[in-house]
DNA sequence: ATCGCTTCCGTAAACGTTTACGATACAAAC
DNA sequence: GTTTGTATCGTAAACGTTTACGGAAGCGAT
């Protein structure tokens, strides 16, 4: 652990002031005016004469300052992103980063920064929105983990600031949104148990506020009543959105009088701590309990491969760029971009951890 | 797959202007400077028009612009930790998000703001740390995954912007920065190999050029010099940051002819991957190979029970975020506070995964 | 009445940039 | 020679905020 002196130099050296236009006009014997606009493209500056402007930038490192150039013109170049870290530790592992990088792509070819807000447990995220707002610290926001009513979403749309939503809520007016499509995994896991002679089927949704769990159960009983079977209230079951999560769902599964020959999975976290516990009480996935998983990349490395939901998620992510830029007017294709709202699609990818139900096994 | 009008409301409107400091001191007939003062809770203000003040910018939800406050004041209030999303994704689910949950707490408590900037691969991670600190866009500034030569590191120093690596390098002069100690765990994790008999000891370490990888390794040829034990360079293995990584590492293993008995893992997230592996190959984990694995919160729920190391990772985070204070000359202790250079605590947590050394075994 | 002190507040400059506007120079057209 | 047009550039205002400075008012002491 060692520790030596602030800045090896030894004399206490002020912080640099960087270089700034007015530097950069002196330097060059040209007006500040002249700079700008040979650095902004525009059309009324001698071609030679924007070249040196461009070479001198170069040499002397400069760069607008954001602050002031915002301040100017209104504007920041940047989106935010706000994510509440509560979710951001289980959910990164998943699909989230693949998300953010897909977005962050989408936006960087268009030369807009992205920068990701945490927020904490202890700030609520209510009010750490309205100050990113207020602030007006980026040209557009991206919000995540839509509650079923969620305050943000009216806010946003009062404040007239470019938004869109990652997931659906029933709050506010028209907005745009991008969000996967629940009802079809839901459905269509349902509709593949059903054919293979599963009678007690469960279902496994977030046990928080996070809308997309209600949706998921939503389509997991209509799906049920389709089909006319009968929708069990016990079957429903909340899992907190982790491994141990996953666990914990087994030994309630495990644990009920009349158990279910198959479960789908709201998220994809919970099936490596499922199959652990199964692999303990020595039951085998596919066989004494049917599972169907949701987005996973790392569950493809189970054994036996979990049946799971597949998606292009970094596809996702510039989708939620575009549907953001079409409400930002200075980006927009035209002025009059419709808003978007759709549900992303997502493929199935079959494994060996569904399978025929044999009815009752015992362990 | 709804596509509606933009904004219900239906009329064109304009984006609204946020309400600013004139607004409010018009609002309040007094001027602009005592609203600002009231606010940043300066001295010369009366008790009364302070608490007018606070009231009408409460109701009318007035934050002060940040561009023309960091304009006059050079100031920002806001922290970067740029990040590249080539490691976001693999590292990610392991220790990062908790780092960061960490730093964000910390800095909070002291009023600043966290940000992450994602840097893609399409930009170069040099040009795109140049453009940030030009922008003056933050106060300070975090960078990950050091490399052993590091270039942003000599640019940060000549550019005297306060700023921590998480991660050590040879680049540069005395700068702050934080590491875990990689090695303290590869020398105990030799050390307890060779308590239990093993004499063929491999380890895995990153194959790309960040710098902890060559530390571990470093560390690690050290610590079997020091039992008197030949280093076997085929025993360093590079390995790719994930779980597919991880088992590719196992089919190398396993293709060995003069195979290893025990391997030590720089990195949780392969763990799995080798895991699933041995299990294909009717190879247990602690018997037929044994495992020391670093850091790693899933690894916990693997059976047999991983041997790995922990941290007090959010802790981590915040000493991070002292570590960048300290170099902050507004927000440091006193002025002449020292450069905090500091490896970081591990604990071996004792699983079931490292056993003795049974020598050959076939498979 | 004058002075000094304190409390409170208004005025205006400054931060760095963009941009509307006008000025200059020069070439082309009359 | 005058006018018109074009290319190029300088000037200055504006964005929203903070803060140094000074002024006004009140009050007690001389």
């Amino acid at each position: 652990m060692a520790i030596s002196r602030a800045y090896s130099s030894g004399a206490v050296e002020k912080r640099i002031r960087p270089v700034n236009i007015r530097d950069l006009a002196r330097h060059l014997d040209v007006s500040i005016g002249t700079v700008s606009r040979a650095l902004n493209g525009k059309s009324d500056v001698n071609a030679e004469t924007r070249r040196r402007v461009l070479e001198a930038a170069d040499a002397l490192g400069y760069s607008p300052n954001q602050s002031g150039r915002s301040l100017r013109q209104g504007t920041t170049g940047m989106v935010a992103l706000m994510l509440p870290t509560t979710r951001a530790m289980p959910l990164a592992d998943t699909i989230f980063m693949q998300v953010l990088e897909g977005l962050r792509a989408f936006l960087g070819e268009r030369s807009l920064d992205l920068m990701v807000l945490l927020c904490g447990p202890e700030e609520n995220a209510y009010a750490y929105l309205r100050r990113v707002v207020a602030r007006q610290i980026a040209d557009g926001l991206i919000i995540a983990d839509t509650q079923r009513i969620d305050p943000r979403i009216d806010f946003l749309l009062e404040s007239r600031i470019p938004f869109v939503a990652f997931g659906r809520s029933t709050s506010g007016g028209s907005h745009p949104w991008i969000d996967l499509d629940f009802e079809y995994a839901a459905e269509f896991a349902i509709d593949r148990f059903v054919a293979t002679g599963h009678r007690r089927i469960a279902v496994a949704t977030t046990a928080d506020e996070i809308n997309y769990g209600y949706i998921f159960a939503d389509a997991y009983r209509s799906a049920l009543t389709r089909h006319g079977m009968p929708v069990d209230p016990d079957l429903v079951l909340p899992v907190e959105n982790s491994e141990a999560g996953g666990y914990a769902l087994g030994q309630r599964i495990l644990a009920m009088a009349d158990r279910p020959t198959a479960v789908v999975l709201v998220n994809g976290v919970m099936a490596t701590g499922l199959y652990r516990l199964l692999v303990e009480r020595g039951l085998e996935p596919g066989r004494d309990l049917s599972i169907i998983s949701f987005l996973e990349e790392r569950g493809l490395l189970l054994s036996p491969k979990v049946t799971c939901f597949r998606s292009d998620v970094p596809g996702l992510g510039a989708r939620l760029g575009e549907a953001l830029l079409a409400a930002m007017p200075a980006h927009a294709a035209h002025p009059e971009a419709p808003v978007i709202q759709e549900l992303w699609p997502l493929q199935l990818v079959p494994g060996e951890s569904d399978g025929k139900s044999v009815g009752e096994t015992e362990p």
